[in-house]
DNA sequence: TTTCAAAATGTTCACGTGTACCTTTGACCC
DNA sequence: GGGTCAAAGGTACACGTGAACATTTTGAAA
């Protein structure tokens, strides 16, 4: 004997074949519920089984049959609240159709994001869903095209797939409209700004679509890399600016935090001297103060559909999502509505001049 | 030709041999960078593989080699902040020596929690990492029991295994006190409650020990399943006795949106009316009101801990935990030490009818 | 040149599973 | 009784990789 099995410590389907005396294609067939074989056999085929602890191997399975039964889930940070929300939908769906969730965290460096997408493509998974990286490499794409793969709340043009997003520019042109209603005439925005990820540059320009349409309102808008830190400086600078604005529209979740401690140590308050509306919808917006106005996702609709498409699982549109067709190839664009949940961090704008 | 290789579409090492001219165990040599090959030709193999595309099967390597390179991560909740923030340090940790996270969620439902040790047993992992669910089928502890496996925040005693805590004892204890020292004299205390489970006995306990030393302490104590509804409702119910607390401890962060929800609906104000202390220690404890005294987990370091163990690689010890063995087995139980954050959500009791 | 060890490469096989294809058995029909 | 056919099981092999063992080549000492 060369060597010995260096993989196995529990029994294999020729085990439990030559403990009962028969072919190991009989047990193969018996477990797996081939008509092949009698059912008396497969009884006694399967209580054997059971009863030596036989555990299949998911290995061989692969090596044999085609792709194994994983999906990989890249996504730049699981901290964060929205991925977090994302990830359990997405593990929840899977695991119910009996695959697993490999999950690999980008922190929004395109080096990394390849190494796990590398990682990935060994594993031979049969799906991929990624929240891409602003600056992805084209190695990372060229990857992506052999394998299933749809992403997920953003867009990068490299790549050639279904997306799955939320109306972004709905978000945040929501926002804008209603700040702009209660009669706010400075308004601000601080979001993540890169040319080639959709969500930035939707989200701005939604922004922008209802503040071009109000002539008489004053926008600020605060691009910066979508990381925590540049929420707190964003807003830290907006504030202390003698004509600061007297209402936030927040771009990402990321922000939300930065921006509330900047506003503490300049010492305002929400929502007497600035309005706030956020993004997501977090458990704690709901007990932050009189509660934080925001852009609620249809997180569980987009993350059920992504899973579903990559699982190739039946799918149940809890909500319908607009199909459009991307320009030039033959991929599909779905895109989830989004909504306005009113609480407390917004309210009509009062002069502070003329109220003294 | 019976069939056609079904699972692969690109280039496997014997096609780079043939195409070369060579044997394919020449070309395995080459890209595992054996000694038996000259440099030469490992460079002209190497090239070749990777203008052709080449990814290795992982599925191959481990049947021939032995177990994969993938560790799985059993939690019961990915949306809780606590357990985000340690799967995003395991994900990370595990990633630097190029493993991979699987990520499975229970739901503290122990049928799911089964299934998914089950689905990992067939991959043959490299190791598990789990926070067991209170009733803890006997078969799961079987299954865990052939496999490297650590228990990460809690312990079940049917599992036979290192253990990664905090001093849970001590955490309670700390907060505990903190109020007694700072006036209170009726504290509540909310937490999940479950005997088979380390974490629930342990905070209770550490919250007793405190109460018990200062007899003039009047103490509730409210323990429930492990769910966020918890949290609320026995919120409320302490929050309506007309002899209610004037101070509560969190024993879970699940329990602590659900209470500060209670607080907001029946009219009272922290740290006005009720003081809190919270457990464990989000980004947004630091931006709500005056900020939320906690108990902070060193949470970084028990992930790593974890990862390290499991995966068998370097570790590099920035806390230091107490290591001591459980009774009648070999396995070690490595305790974290956790602080008291102090903020604004406590402070000195104040008598409300001698203030009028 | 011969010899012989060391270096470089090749041949074979096993890992656990499932599929294509072959063999045996026995029931049924004419 | 020979022939047909279906049921039930067996034999052989492939999947991609790497270890053990075999063979060839190299190069230097004798």
């Amino acid at each position: 004997m060369p060597y010995a099995r260096p993989n196995r410590n529990g029994p294999t389907i020729k085990d439990i074949a030559a403990a009962l005396g028969v072919s190991h294609v009989t047990v193969s067939r018996a477990l797996n519920d081939s008509p092949l074989v009698t059912e008396e056999t497969k009884k006694r085929l399967r209580e054997a089984a059971a009863s030596m602890g036989y555990i299949p191997d998911a290995a061989a399975k692969q090596l044999r049959g085609g792709r194994s039964n994983i999906v990989g889930f890249i996504l730049p940070d699981v901290e964060n609240h929205f991925f977090s929300a994302i990830a359990r939908v997405i593990a929840e769906t899977l695991a119910a159709s009996g695959m697993q969730l490999v999950l690999s965290i980008s922190e929004d460096d395109p080096d990394l994001e390849l190494r796990h997408v590398r990682s990935l493509c060994e594993a031979r998974p049969k799906g991929i869903i990624i929240t891409p990286v602003v600056n992805m490499h084209r190695e990372t794409a060229d990857l992506l095209a052999n394998i299933p793969c749809k992403q997920l709340v953003r867009r990068h043009p490299l790549v050639e797939s279904d997306v799955i997003v939320s109306e972004d520019k709905t978000a945040t042109r929501l926002a804008a409209q209603r700040l702009i209603d209660l009669g706010h005439r400075h308004i601000a925005y601080i979001g993540n700004g890169s040319e080639t990820l959709s969500t930035g540059a939707d989200r701005a320009e939604g922004f922008y679509q209802a503040v071009w349409a109000a002539p008489e309102v004053k926008a600020t808008i605060k691009l910066g890399p979508p990381g925590p830190g540049h929420g707190y400086e964003t807003a830290i600078e907006l504030l202390t600016d003698p004509k600061r604005p007297t209402a936030i529209v927040l771009g990402s979740a990321l922000f939300t935090i930065g921006t509330l401690q900047a506003i503490r140590e300049t010492g305002l308050e929400v929502p007497r001297d600035i309005s706030l509306i956020g993004y997501d919808d977090p458990d704690w917006f709901k007990v932050w103060g009189a509660g934080i106005t925001t852009v609620a996702l249809p997180i569980r609709e987009m993350a059920m559909m992504a899973a579903s498409l990559v699982g190739e699982s039946a799918l149940e549109p809890a909500l319908e999502p607009a199909i459009t067709s991307i320009d030039g190839t033959s991929c599909k664009r779905l895109t989830f509505p989004v909504n306005l949940v009113q609480r407390g961090s917004d309210r009509q704008f009062r002069d502070r001049n003329q109220e003294v």
